[in-house]
DNA sequence: GTCTATACTGAGATAGAC
DNA sequence: GTCTATCTCAGTATAGAC
C-alpha cells in the first residue's frame, strides 16, 4: 500500500480513537489493531506518539476550517450561520452522548497531562472564536462580539459536558432550543445580560461560598 | 500513625491528584509521595485503585451535600442561595482556570475509559441537579425546575471548559455576570427560550450541517 | 502499620529480516 | 513498506520482614 494512503488510515483510527477512549487510554497497540497492520509497521509512519497527536490535530484544524467554510457560503445571514454551528449539537448528538465534545474532551485531558501539544489542540477552540466572533459582528455587534461568541462557544461545551454525562438526548434538543431563542434575542438586539449593560459590575450578594472541596 | 488517619491523608492526596493530573495519569507511587509513605504501605489501606477512586467519589459527595446545606442556610432567598452555586466559578476560579471542574474533568475521564465508577462520579451532578431543581421551584418555577437547573449547571461546566482552556479569568467574570442577569430574569419571570413558550419546537433552519469531522 | 523486595503486566520504542 | 522479535520502563500488585 502507498505511503501516504496508510499514513492516513493510521491517523484517521487515532483521530477516532482518541476521541472514543481518549489520547493516553489509547496505545499503538489499539491503532494498529484498527488499521490492521502490526505495531512494528507502525513506527515506520510515526516515530512517536506526540507525533501521530499532532497528525491528529492538524486534521482536525484543516476538517474545522473546511467545516467552517461551509457554513460561510451554506449561510445567507449571520444568523444562518451561527445556526450552522448550534445544530452541530443535533447532527453529532448521538457521539456527543457517548463521548462529548472532541475539542473540549482532548482540551481537558491535554491539560491535565500537561501535554506540550495542548496549545495546538486549544488551537481549534481559537478557530470557532474567531469564525463566531465574525458572523456576530456581521450582525451589527462588533462591540461584544468576542464575547458573544465566547459564550456561544461555552454553551455548547456545557451541553455536550452534561449531555455525555446524563446521556440525555431530550436535553441537547431542550438547550439547542434555548440556544436559539438566545440567538434571536440577539438578533434583535433584546439579549439581556450583556456586556453593554450596566449589570456587569452589580455587587450581587457573596455568600459564604466553598465548602472543603471544589465544584 | 492511626490507621483512620492515614487513610484519611490518602483519600485527601488522591483527590488532589485525581483533580490536577486526572486518574489515568496518577500512579500509586504519585499518591504514596505526596502522602509521605511507601508503595507498599499503600496495599494495607487500599487493594485496588479503584477502591481509592470509590473513596474519593464518597468523600467528593460527602463535601457537596454538606456544602450545597451550608448555601441553604445561608441564602435567605432561593436566589441567593442559586448565587452560592453560581459563585463556585468565582470562588474557585485560581483551580477552574488550571485544571477545569473537578466533577465535570472526572466525569468525563471515567466515561472515555468506561470505568464501572462512572456513574458514581455522575450522582455528584444529581447531588446539584436535585438542589438546584428545589430552588427553582422555590421561585416559583416548578413547572420546568429541573430544565432550569440543568440549564444553570450545562452554563457553569461550560464556562469552567473554556476558562481552563483559555486560561482567561476575565471571561469567568463576564460569564457569571451574564448569569446573575439571566437568573434575576428567570426569578422576575421575563427570561426567554423556556419551555413553556411556544419556541420550542419552532422549525428554524437547519443548514446543511457537519463535515468530515465532528466537533 | 509500615517497610523493602520482587513478580507480573502492558505500553512505548528499536533492530533487523523480508 | 511491512513484518517479528526484543528491549526498557512504568505501573499494579503481592510477600514477607520489622
Amino acid at each position: 500500500m502507498s505511503e501516504a494512503a496508510t499514513r492516513d488510515r493510521i491517523v484517521e483510527a487515532a483521530d477516532r480513537l482518541f476521541y472514543h477512549q481518549g489520547y493516553e487510554h489509547t496505545s499503538f497497540a489499539d491503532i494498529a489493531q484498527a488499521v490492521g497492520i502490526s505495531r512494528g509497521n507502525f513506527y515506520y509512519h510515526f516515530k512517536t506518539k506526540d507525533q501521530i497527536l499532532d497528525a491528529v490535530i492538524g486534521q482536525r484544524m484543516a476538517n474545522t476550517l473546511w467545516m467552517l467554510d461551509c457554513w460561510e457560503r451554506a449561510g445567507k445571514t449571520p444568523v444562518d450561520r451561527i445556526l450552522g454551528f448550534v445544530h452541530l449539537l443535533i447532527a453529532n448528538q448521538a457521539d456527543i452522548l457517548l463521548y462529548g465534545c472532541p475539542v473540549g474532551t482532548l482540551s481537558g485531558e491535554l491539560a491535565k497531562l500537561n501535554h506540550p501539544a495542548r496549545d495546538d489542540a486549544n488551537g481549534l477552540f481559537t478557530l470557532f472564536r474567531a469564525w463566531l466572533r465574525r458572523q456576530f459582528a456581521h450582525l451589527g455587534r462588533a462591540a461584544d462580539a468576542d464575547a458573544l461568541a465566547l459564550h456561544l462557544l461555552a454553551r455548547s461545551q456545557g451541553v455536550a459536558t452534561l449531555a455525555s454525562a446524563l446521556r440525555d438526548a431530550p436535553f441537547v434538543e431542550q438547550e439547542v432550543a434555548r440556544m436559539e431563542a438566545w440567538l434571536r434575542s440577539v438578533a434583535q438586539g433584546t439579549d439581556a445580560g450583556t456586556d453593554t449593560d450596566a449589570n456587569v459590575d452589580a455587587p450581587a450578594p457573596r455568600l459564604p461560598e466553598q465548602g472543603p472541596t471544589r465544584t
